[in-house]
DNA sequence: CACGATATGGGACGTTGTTCCGTTTTGTCA
DNA sequence: TGACAAAACGGAACAACGTCCCATATCGTG
Protein backbone atom coordinates (compact mmCIF):
# COMPACT_ATOMS: atom_id res chain seq x y z
CA UNK A 1 0.00 0.00 0.00
CA UNK A 2 1.42 3.31 -1.03
CA UNK A 3 2.11 5.50 2.12
CA UNK A 4 0.29 9.07 -0.13
CA UNK A 5 -3.13 6.80 0.11
CA UNK A 6 -4.81 7.23 3.38
CA UNK A 7 -4.36 4.76 6.14
CA UNK A 8 -7.15 2.38 5.63
CA UNK A 9 -7.40 1.50 9.34
CA UNK A 10 -6.96 5.08 10.64
CA UNK A 11 -7.82 7.57 8.05
CA UNK A 12 -4.38 8.89 7.94
CA UNK A 13 -1.00 8.36 7.15
CA UNK A 14 1.18 6.06 8.94
CA UNK A 15 3.73 7.33 10.76
CA UNK A 16 7.30 7.53 9.73
CA UNK A 17 9.68 4.55 11.40
CA UNK A 18 12.29 7.30 12.96
CA UNK A 19 8.55 8.64 15.05
CA UNK A 20 7.59 5.41 15.87
CA UNK A 21 11.73 5.11 16.82
CA UNK A 22 11.63 8.00 18.89
CA UNK A 23 7.98 7.68 20.76
CA UNK A 24 9.35 4.23 21.68
CA UNK A 25 12.31 5.58 23.11
CA UNK A 26 10.12 7.70 24.76
CA UNK A 27 8.19 5.65 26.56
CA UNK A 28 11.06 3.39 27.81
CA UNK A 29 12.75 6.73 28.79
CA UNK A 30 9.53 8.50 30.33
CA UNK A 31 9.39 4.62 32.35
CA UNK A 32 12.46 4.84 33.81
CA UNK A 33 12.94 8.28 35.13
CA UNK A 34 9.07 8.41 36.32
CA UNK A 35 10.87 5.63 38.56
CA UNK A 36 13.69 7.18 39.62
CA UNK A 37 12.53 11.25 39.69
CA UNK A 38 9.02 10.79 39.73
CA UNK A 39 5.87 11.42 37.19
CA UNK A 40 6.18 15.62 37.63
CA UNK A 41 10.51 15.05 36.48
CA UNK A 42 11.77 17.44 34.74
CA UNK A 43 10.56 17.59 30.60
CA UNK A 44 14.32 17.60 29.71
CA UNK A 45 15.49 14.91 31.83
CA UNK A 46 13.37 12.54 29.77
CA UNK A 47 13.93 13.65 26.36
CA UNK A 48 17.74 13.59 27.51
CA UNK A 49 17.07 10.41 28.55
CA UNK A 50 15.45 9.06 25.32
CA UNK A 51 18.38 10.28 23.15
CA UNK A 52 15.82 13.75 21.54
CA UNK A 53 15.21 16.98 21.68
CA UNK A 54 12.69 18.60 24.29
CA UNK A 55 10.53 19.32 20.98
CA UNK A 56 10.36 16.22 19.81
CA UNK A 57 8.72 15.06 23.35
CA UNK A 58 5.48 17.86 23.02
CA UNK A 59 5.08 16.43 19.45
CA UNK A 60 4.22 12.62 20.89
CA UNK A 61 3.13 13.25 24.14
CA UNK A 62 1.25 17.42 24.03
CA UNK A 63 0.82 17.56 27.98
CA UNK A 64 2.83 15.24 30.22
CA UNK A 65 -0.55 13.59 31.15
CA UNK A 66 -0.55 12.17 27.83
CA UNK A 67 2.89 10.52 28.59
CA UNK A 68 1.63 9.33 32.09
CA UNK A 69 -1.01 7.83 30.61
CA UNK A 70 0.60 6.17 27.84
CA UNK A 71 3.05 4.39 30.59
CA UNK A 72 0.90 3.29 32.70
CA UNK A 73 -1.98 2.00 30.34
CA UNK A 74 -1.53 -1.41 30.98
CA UNK A 75 -1.60 -1.51 34.86
CA UNK A 76 -4.65 0.94 34.81
CA UNK A 77 -5.76 -1.85 32.17
CA UNK A 78 -4.90 -4.51 34.28
CA UNK A 79 -6.60 -3.05 37.42
CA UNK A 80 -9.64 -2.42 35.32
CA UNK A 81 -9.91 -5.81 34.75
CA UNK A 82 -9.01 -7.70 38.06
CA UNK A 83 -12.51 -6.20 39.14
CA UNK A 84 -14.74 -8.73 37.66
CA UNK A 85 -12.67 -11.47 38.58
CA UNK A 86 -12.43 -10.14 42.10
CA UNK A 87 -16.19 -10.36 42.29
CA UNK A 88 -16.15 -13.76 40.98
CA UNK A 89 -13.07 -15.56 43.91
CA UNK A 90 -14.66 -13.04 46.67
CA UNK A 91 -16.34 -14.33 49.81
CA UNK A 92 -18.31 -11.21 49.33
CA UNK A 93 -18.79 -8.09 47.28
CA UNK A 94 -17.15 -6.12 50.06
CA UNK A 95 -14.17 -8.42 50.44
CA UNK A 96 -13.86 -7.70 46.22
CA UNK A 97 -14.00 -4.01 46.64
CA UNK A 98 -11.73 -4.52 49.55
CA UNK A 99 -9.43 -6.05 47.71
CA UNK A 100 -9.72 -4.22 44.56
CA UNK A 101 -9.20 -0.56 46.90
CA UNK A 102 -5.94 -2.20 47.70
CA UNK A 103 -4.66 -2.63 44.22
CA UNK A 104 -5.49 0.56 43.68
CA UNK A 105 -3.32 1.91 46.45
CA UNK A 106 -0.73 -0.43 45.60
CA UNK A 107 -0.79 0.66 42.06
CA UNK A 108 -1.01 4.82 42.92
CA UNK A 109 1.58 4.42 46.01
CA UNK A 110 4.62 3.15 43.89
CA UNK A 111 4.32 5.76 41.14
CA UNK A 112 6.24 8.86 42.83
CA UNK A 113 4.24 11.61 42.59
CA UNK A 114 1.28 10.25 40.55
CA UNK A 115 -0.97 10.50 43.85
CA UNK A 116 -0.19 14.31 43.76
CA UNK A 117 -0.86 14.80 40.06
CA UNK A 118 -4.26 12.85 40.36
CA UNK A 119 -5.40 15.08 42.93
CA UNK A 120 -3.84 18.83 40.69
CA UNK A 121 -6.43 20.67 39.11
CA UNK A 122 -3.93 21.84 36.63
CA UNK A 123 -5.85 21.57 33.05
CA UNK A 124 -2.38 20.16 31.92
CA UNK A 125 -3.52 16.79 33.72
CA UNK A 126 -6.88 16.64 32.27
CA UNK A 127 -6.41 14.11 29.71
CA UNK A 128 -4.77 11.88 32.70
CA UNK A 129 -8.39 12.65 34.86
CA UNK A 130 -10.25 12.05 31.80
CA UNK A 131 -8.53 8.38 31.38
CA UNK A 132 -8.62 7.26 35.29
CA UNK A 133 -12.79 8.50 35.19
CA UNK A 134 -13.38 6.82 32.15
CA UNK A 135 -11.51 3.75 32.92
CA UNK A 136 -11.95 2.45 36.85
CA UNK A 137 -14.88 4.79 37.69
CA UNK A 138 -17.51 2.53 36.34
CA UNK A 139 -15.53 -0.88 37.36
CA UNK A 140 -15.32 0.73 41.06
CA UNK A 141 -19.20 1.84 40.76
CA UNK A 142 -19.96 -2.10 39.35
CA UNK A 143 -17.49 -2.85 42.82
CA UNK A 144 -20.34 -0.79 44.97
CA UNK A 145 -23.58 -1.55 43.37
CA UNK A 146 -22.33 -5.49 44.07
CA UNK A 147 -22.15 -4.56 47.65
CA UNK A 148 -24.87 -2.13 48.19
CA UNK A 149 -26.84 -4.96 46.41
CA UNK A 150 -25.61 -7.90 49.16
CA UNK A 151 -27.01 -5.29 51.58
CA UNK A 152 -23.10 -4.63 53.34
CA UNK A 153 -22.73 -0.99 52.68
CA UNK A 154 -25.04 1.29 52.54
CA UNK A 155 -26.01 3.10 48.88
CA UNK A 156 -25.12 6.30 47.31
CA UNK A 157 -21.70 6.22 47.56
CA UNK A 158 -20.44 8.11 44.11
CA UNK A 159 -17.33 6.27 42.86
CA UNK A 160 -15.35 9.11 41.58
CA UNK A 161 -15.40 10.83 45.48
CA UNK A 162 -14.71 7.35 46.87
CA UNK A 163 -11.27 6.97 44.60
CA UNK A 164 -10.51 10.70 44.55
CA UNK A 165 -10.45 10.18 48.37
CA UNK A 166 -8.21 7.51 48.20
CA UNK A 167 -6.21 8.65 45.63
CA UNK A 168 -5.72 11.57 48.00
CA UNK A 169 -5.19 9.50 50.74
CA UNK A 170 -2.38 7.79 49.46
CA UNK A 171 -0.35 11.53 48.28
CA UNK A 172 0.36 10.92 52.11
CA UNK A 173 3.92 10.10 50.94
CA UNK A 174 5.34 6.85 52.24
CA UNK A 175 6.68 8.11 56.44
CA UNK A 176 6.99 5.85 58.58
CA UNK A 177 3.99 4.52 60.24
CA UNK A 178 1.82 6.10 57.38
CA UNK A 179 -0.07 3.09 55.91
CA UNK A 180 -2.30 3.98 52.75
CA UNK A 181 -4.39 0.81 52.65
CA UNK A 182 -5.08 0.78 56.26
CA UNK A 183 -6.17 4.37 55.47
CA UNK A 184 -8.14 3.43 52.97
CA UNK A 185 -9.83 0.40 54.48
CA UNK A 186 -10.48 2.74 57.00
CA UNK A 187 -12.64 4.57 54.81
CA UNK A 188 -14.38 1.31 53.20
CA UNK A 189 -15.09 0.20 56.55
CA UNK A 190 -16.80 3.45 56.89
CA UNK A 191 -19.14 2.55 54.47
CA UNK A 192 -20.33 -0.55 55.73
CA UNK A 193 -24.45 -0.89 56.96
CA UNK A 194 -23.71 -0.90 60.61
CA UNK A 195 -25.41 0.49 63.67
CA UNK A 196 -23.83 3.62 63.19
CA UNK A 197 -23.27 3.84 59.46
CA UNK A 198 -23.09 7.90 57.88
CA UNK A 199 -26.28 9.30 57.88
CA UNK A 200 -27.71 7.62 60.86
CA UNK A 201 -25.40 9.86 63.41
CA UNK A 202 -27.25 12.93 63.68
CA UNK A 203 -25.38 14.27 66.69
CA UNK A 204 -22.05 13.60 65.15
CA UNK A 205 -23.09 15.26 62.28
CA UNK A 206 -24.30 18.38 63.58
CA UNK A 207 -21.77 21.65 62.88
CA UNK A 208 -19.95 22.94 65.80
CA UNK B 1 16.81 52.13 77.50
CA UNK B 2 19.43 52.08 75.37
CA UNK B 3 19.56 50.52 71.93
CA UNK B 4 22.99 49.45 72.76
CA UNK B 5 22.55 47.56 75.17
CA UNK B 6 20.88 44.04 74.33
CA UNK B 7 17.31 43.76 74.68
CA UNK B 8 16.10 42.45 78.36
CA UNK B 9 13.60 40.24 77.33
CA UNK B 10 14.92 38.99 74.25
CA UNK B 11 18.61 39.05 74.69
CA UNK B 12 18.27 40.68 71.14
CA UNK B 13 18.15 44.30 70.16
CA UNK B 14 14.39 45.51 69.26
CA UNK B 15 13.60 45.41 65.56
CA UNK B 16 13.86 48.46 63.72
CA UNK B 17 10.56 50.38 63.00
CA UNK B 18 10.15 49.71 59.13
CA UNK B 19 10.90 46.48 59.97
CA UNK B 20 8.14 46.05 61.86
CA UNK B 21 6.08 48.58 59.60
CA UNK B 22 7.20 45.86 56.69
CA UNK B 23 6.85 42.72 58.39
CA UNK B 24 2.75 44.12 59.58
CA UNK B 25 2.71 44.75 55.66
CA UNK B 26 3.36 41.43 54.37
CA UNK B 27 1.27 39.45 56.77
CA UNK B 28 -1.84 41.74 55.74
CA UNK B 29 -0.71 41.10 51.72
CA UNK B 30 0.17 37.55 52.02
CA UNK B 31 -3.29 37.00 54.03
CA UNK B 32 -5.23 38.66 50.97
CA UNK B 33 -3.05 37.07 48.09
CA UNK B 34 -3.34 33.17 50.25
CA UNK B 35 -7.18 34.07 49.34
CA UNK B 36 -7.17 35.59 45.68
CA UNK B 37 -4.19 33.27 44.60
CA UNK B 38 -3.76 30.57 47.42
CA UNK B 39 -0.61 29.97 49.47
CA UNK B 40 1.24 28.79 46.66
CA UNK B 41 1.20 32.04 44.84
CA UNK B 42 4.01 33.59 43.59
CA UNK B 43 6.79 35.27 46.48
CA UNK B 44 6.64 38.29 43.68
CA UNK B 45 3.00 38.55 43.88
CA UNK B 46 3.43 39.02 47.87
CA UNK B 47 5.73 41.79 47.56
CA UNK B 48 4.11 43.67 45.19
CA UNK B 49 1.01 44.15 47.23
CA UNK B 50 2.95 44.81 50.21
CA UNK B 51 4.83 47.08 48.19
CA UNK B 52 8.24 45.50 49.48
CA UNK B 53 10.96 44.03 47.08
CA UNK B 54 11.55 40.79 46.99
CA UNK B 55 14.58 40.07 49.43
CA UNK B 56 12.23 41.63 51.82
CA UNK B 57 9.98 38.58 52.27
CA UNK B 58 13.12 36.37 52.67
CA UNK B 59 14.37 38.47 55.03
CA UNK B 60 11.25 38.09 57.23
CA UNK B 61 10.06 34.71 56.28
CA UNK B 62 13.43 32.72 55.20
CA UNK B 63 10.89 29.80 54.21
CA UNK B 64 7.09 30.05 52.23
CA UNK B 65 6.38 27.79 55.40
CA UNK B 66 6.87 30.68 57.60
CA UNK B 67 5.20 33.13 56.21
CA UNK B 68 1.65 30.67 56.23
CA UNK B 69 2.53 30.19 59.48
CA UNK B 70 2.16 33.25 60.55
CA UNK B 71 -0.46 33.76 58.27
CA UNK B 72 -2.34 31.29 59.85
CA UNK B 73 -0.80 30.88 63.64
CA UNK B 74 -4.48 32.22 65.17
CA UNK B 75 -6.62 30.12 63.30
CA UNK B 76 -4.24 27.29 64.29
CA UNK B 77 -4.24 27.76 67.92
CA UNK B 78 -7.78 28.39 67.93
CA UNK B 79 -8.40 25.46 66.43
CA UNK B 80 -6.33 23.54 69.54
CA UNK B 81 -7.69 25.30 72.19
CA UNK B 82 -11.33 24.25 70.65
CA UNK B 83 -10.36 20.60 71.57
CA UNK B 84 -10.94 20.21 75.71
CA UNK B 85 -14.23 22.63 74.62
CA UNK B 86 -15.35 20.05 72.59
CA UNK B 87 -14.40 17.22 74.88
CA UNK B 88 -16.92 18.70 77.67
CA UNK B 89 -19.93 20.07 75.33
CA UNK B 90 -20.15 16.85 73.64
CA UNK B 91 -22.17 13.83 74.20
CA UNK B 92 -19.67 11.28 74.20
CA UNK B 93 -15.48 11.83 73.16
CA UNK B 94 -16.46 10.06 69.67
CA UNK B 95 -18.94 13.68 68.98
CA UNK B 96 -15.80 15.57 69.87
CA UNK B 97 -13.41 13.88 68.12
CA UNK B 98 -15.85 13.89 65.00
CA UNK B 99 -16.79 17.94 65.40
CA UNK B 100 -13.08 19.01 66.44
CA UNK B 101 -11.87 17.25 62.94
CA UNK B 102 -14.76 18.96 61.08
CA UNK B 103 -13.29 22.09 61.89
CA UNK B 104 -9.96 21.17 60.98
CA UNK B 105 -11.77 19.83 57.51
CA UNK B 106 -12.97 23.22 57.29
CA UNK B 107 -9.94 25.41 58.18
CA UNK B 108 -7.87 23.56 55.51
CA UNK B 109 -10.47 23.23 53.07
CA UNK B 110 -10.81 27.30 53.09
CA UNK B 111 -7.41 28.05 52.48
CA UNK B 112 -6.43 27.32 48.88
CA UNK B 113 -3.86 25.08 48.43
CA UNK B 114 -3.05 24.43 51.98
CA UNK B 115 -3.84 20.67 51.96
CA UNK B 116 -1.71 20.53 49.80
CA UNK B 117 1.44 21.97 50.72
CA UNK B 118 0.75 19.99 53.84
CA UNK B 119 1.16 16.86 51.79
CA UNK B 120 4.50 17.86 50.16
CA UNK B 121 7.54 16.53 51.34
CA UNK B 122 9.80 19.92 49.87
CA UNK B 123 11.92 20.79 53.11
CA UNK B 124 11.03 23.95 51.91
CA UNK B 125 7.59 23.18 54.26
CA UNK B 126 9.20 21.28 57.03
CA UNK B 127 8.48 24.44 59.40
CA UNK B 128 4.91 24.38 58.72
CA UNK B 129 5.11 20.68 58.98
CA UNK B 130 6.81 20.92 62.74
CA UNK B 131 4.47 23.41 63.82
CA UNK B 132 1.20 21.66 62.62
CA UNK B 133 2.46 18.52 64.45
CA UNK B 134 3.58 20.18 67.45
CA UNK B 135 0.08 22.41 68.07
CA UNK B 136 -2.43 19.47 66.78
CA UNK B 137 -1.03 16.25 67.16
CA UNK B 138 -1.08 16.29 70.59
CA UNK B 139 -4.54 17.47 70.48
CA UNK B 140 -5.94 14.86 68.51
CA UNK B 141 -4.26 12.27 70.57
CA UNK B 142 -6.04 13.89 73.35
CA UNK B 143 -9.37 13.33 71.82
CA UNK B 144 -8.62 9.96 70.51
CA UNK B 145 -7.28 8.61 74.05
CA UNK B 146 -10.40 10.08 75.41
CA UNK B 147 -12.64 8.25 72.60
CA UNK B 148 -10.99 5.27 72.82
CA UNK B 149 -11.21 5.11 77.22
CA UNK B 150 -14.66 5.66 76.38
CA UNK B 151 -14.98 2.32 74.39
CA UNK B 152 -16.41 4.08 71.27
CA UNK B 153 -13.53 3.38 68.99
CA UNK B 154 -10.95 0.67 68.07
CA UNK B 155 -6.97 1.78 70.10
CA UNK B 156 -3.89 2.46 68.17
CA UNK B 157 -4.71 4.54 65.72
CA UNK B 158 -1.54 7.36 65.48
CA UNK B 159 -3.33 10.79 65.00
CA UNK B 160 -0.34 12.10 62.98
CA UNK B 161 -1.15 9.25 60.49
CA UNK B 162 -5.18 10.40 60.79
CA UNK B 163 -4.35 13.73 60.61
CA UNK B 164 -2.08 13.45 57.24
CA UNK B 165 -4.73 11.21 55.95
CA UNK B 166 -7.88 13.69 56.42
CA UNK B 167 -5.03 16.52 55.21
CA UNK B 168 -4.85 14.05 52.31
CA UNK B 169 -8.96 14.11 51.93
CA UNK B 170 -9.10 18.04 52.00
CA UNK B 171 -6.92 18.11 48.50
CA UNK B 172 -9.07 16.55 46.39
CA UNK B 173 -10.80 19.82 45.54
CA UNK B 174 -13.81 21.51 45.83
CA UNK B 175 -15.13 19.70 42.72
CA UNK B 176 -19.33 19.50 43.01
CA UNK B 177 -20.27 16.06 44.82
CA UNK B 178 -17.02 16.06 46.55
CA UNK B 179 -17.29 16.56 50.39
CA UNK B 180 -14.37 16.25 51.89
CA UNK B 181 -16.55 16.69 55.59
CA UNK B 182 -18.12 13.80 55.04
CA UNK B 183 -15.20 11.69 53.92
CA UNK B 184 -13.53 12.74 56.75
CA UNK B 185 -16.62 11.38 59.13
CA UNK B 186 -16.26 8.21 56.90
CA UNK B 187 -12.46 7.57 58.43
CA UNK B 188 -13.93 8.34 61.70
CA UNK B 189 -16.56 6.45 61.30
CA UNK B 190 -14.11 3.55 59.90
CA UNK B 191 -12.87 3.35 63.59
CA UNK B 192 -16.03 2.64 65.59
CA UNK B 193 -15.51 -0.40 67.63
CA UNK B 194 -18.08 -2.48 66.24
CA UNK B 195 -19.45 -5.66 64.42
CA UNK B 196 -16.48 -5.56 61.82
CA UNK B 197 -13.94 -3.04 63.56
CA UNK B 198 -10.33 -3.66 61.55
CA UNK B 199 -8.10 -5.93 62.34
CA UNK B 200 -11.30 -8.61 62.86
CA UNK B 201 -12.10 -8.31 59.09
CA UNK B 202 -9.56 -11.02 57.91
CA UNK B 203 -10.87 -12.55 54.60
CA UNK B 204 -11.12 -8.82 53.43
CA UNK B 205 -7.56 -8.01 55.25
CA UNK B 206 -5.86 -10.79 52.63
CA UNK B 207 -4.17 -9.93 49.69
CA UNK B 208 -5.70 -9.98 46.13
C1' DC C 1 18.25 9.63 -6.86
C1' DA C 2 15.66 13.82 -6.15
C1' DC C 3 12.00 16.01 -3.95
C1' DG C 4 8.40 17.24 -0.73
C1' DA C 5 6.32 16.06 3.44
C1' DT C 6 7.51 14.87 8.01
C1' DA C 7 10.13 15.08 12.06
C1' DT C 8 13.89 16.85 14.55
C1' DG C 9 16.75 19.54 18.05
C1' DG C 10 18.49 23.19 20.28
C1' DG C 11 17.80 27.59 21.45
C1' DA C 12 14.57 31.62 22.69
C1' DC C 13 11.05 33.26 25.76
C1' DG C 14 8.30 33.82 29.93
C1' DT C 15 7.65 32.54 34.74
C1' DT C 16 9.14 31.34 39.06
C1' DG C 17 12.31 30.84 43.41
C1' DT C 18 16.47 32.58 45.40
C1' DT C 19 20.54 35.39 46.33
C1' DC C 20 23.73 39.24 45.90
C1' DC C 21 25.08 43.98 46.42
C1' DG C 22 24.97 48.97 46.11
C1' DT C 23 21.84 52.23 48.30
C1' DT C 24 18.70 54.01 51.75
C1' DT C 25 16.74 54.33 56.27
C1' DT C 26 17.00 54.25 61.19
C1' DG C 27 18.57 54.86 65.80
C1' DT C 28 22.11 56.55 68.71
C1' DC C 29 25.59 59.36 70.63
C1' DA C 30 28.19 63.36 70.76
C1' DT D 1 21.12 68.90 65.79
C1' DG D 2 24.11 66.31 62.82
C1' DA D 3 27.17 62.57 61.66
C1' DC D 4 27.95 57.72 61.59
C1' DA D 5 27.48 52.65 61.75
C1' DA D 6 24.36 49.06 61.83
C1' DA D 7 20.18 47.44 59.93
C1' DA D 8 17.13 47.02 56.30
C1' DC D 9 15.92 47.70 51.70
C1' DG D 10 14.92 47.02 46.53
C1' DG D 11 15.75 45.51 42.28
C1' DA D 12 18.80 43.27 39.31
C1' DA D 13 20.99 38.84 38.43
C1' DC D 14 21.07 33.88 38.29
C1' DA D 15 19.28 29.24 37.82
C1' DA D 16 15.63 25.86 36.79
C1' DC D 17 11.73 24.87 34.46
C1' DG D 18 7.72 24.51 30.90
C1' DT D 19 6.74 25.82 26.37
C1' DC D 20 7.20 27.08 21.54
C1' DC D 21 9.58 28.44 17.20
C1' DC D 22 12.19 27.62 13.05
C1' DA D 23 16.20 26.40 10.39
C1' DT D 24 17.82 21.87 9.44
C1' DA D 25 17.94 16.89 8.77
C1' DT D 26 15.59 12.67 7.66
C1' DC D 27 12.36 9.59 5.55
C1' DG D 28 9.44 7.59 2.02
C1' DT D 29 7.99 7.77 -2.57
C1' DG D 30 8.01 8.48 -7.51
Amino acid sequence: MSATERDAESGTRPKRADARRNQEALLEAAAAVFISSGVEAPVREIAAKAGVGTATIYRHFPTRADLIVAVYRHQVERLAEAAPELLVDSATPHAALSRWIDSFVDFVVTKQGLAAVLQSDDPCYDPLHSYFVDRLVPVCQQLLDAAVDAGEIVPGQAPYELMRAIGGLCAGGDHPGYDPRRLANLLVTGLRRSSDAPGTLPETWSRP
